[in-house]
DNA sequence: ATAGGTGCAAATGTTTTGCTGTCAA
DNA sequence: TTGACAGCAAAACATTTGCACCTAT
């Protein structure tokens, strides 16, 4: 990203589905939601945007785990929880934890940047179906 | 892996080459290793049992970040840390945090099994690469 | 003896890319 | 006006799988 993007309406299309959802989505999500507003769009314009939001920081990518990408309209560091019966991903309500970056600094003496945190476990809903 | 599994001179190359290095390496590497002991392996055969040895709990996959896995010899939990500059894949010595699943479910109602905590940044090699 | 494993090659699923035409700035 | 972006389709890439043969138990 070293040139100035432009705001194209199928961008604009694909940061409002990010905003407008909490799921999640992967990039065929996407797709097909963006699809019922811009019948046209294609699946590498999709994937071409997600990247660039990406790299602009206004999204950003979560990869854990499994074979594809999602996406989460979020770009603030927090952490997520994937559950394994359900596959879905939730935001984890707890703090990040600030110094956490430093302690591992300070215990090897690498450059640490940022940390990724990932729960994974049984969500609410399917604990219950589980039960009855 | 509800049948036994035999030790086939193919599965026991794989368990060696895992035990034998700490690159956490891709499923490329070991079948590139693997075929200067055995060079009729095949690629498949390689998946397959880096799959089992997966399922089984000899092994873990990490697929953090990258659009392929890398593998760990060592299943105990531990976090990792990988170098953006180098893409080196390093063990992180610090402690578990035993208590922190824990944690989340009190904060969620969620059964929290495990967790995955993967730092970034530069490593001690490239940090004086480019200093220099 | 037999069922799990192998090698090979084709298939799969996700993501990227080359090309030509289009449109936002 | 112009160069970043679109659509389309082919390619790339990691991984899985079907099949016929092999081999550990």
């Amino acid at each position: 990203m070293q040139y100035k993007t432009r705001m194209t309406k199928q961008k604009k299309v694909i940061m409002d589905l990010l905003e407008g959802t909490d799921i999640h989505p992967t990039a065929d999500w996407v797709y097909e939601e963006a699809r019922k507003i811009l019948p046209d769009i294609s699946l590498g314009t999709v994937y071409r945007n997600l990247r660039v939001l990406t790299e602009t920081g206004i999204i950003q990518e979560l990869n854990y785990g499994s074979t594809y990408s999602r996406y989460d309209g979020n770009p603030d560091p927090h952490y997520h929880f994937i559950c394994k019966v359900c596959g879905r991903v939730l935001d984890v309500p707890i703090e990040i934890w600030e110094s956490l970056n430093e302690e591992v600094e300070d215990a090897t003496g690498w450059i640490v940047e940022q940390h990724r945190l990932e729960f994974s476990g049984v969500c609410t809903v399917c604990k219950n179906k589980t039960m009855s």
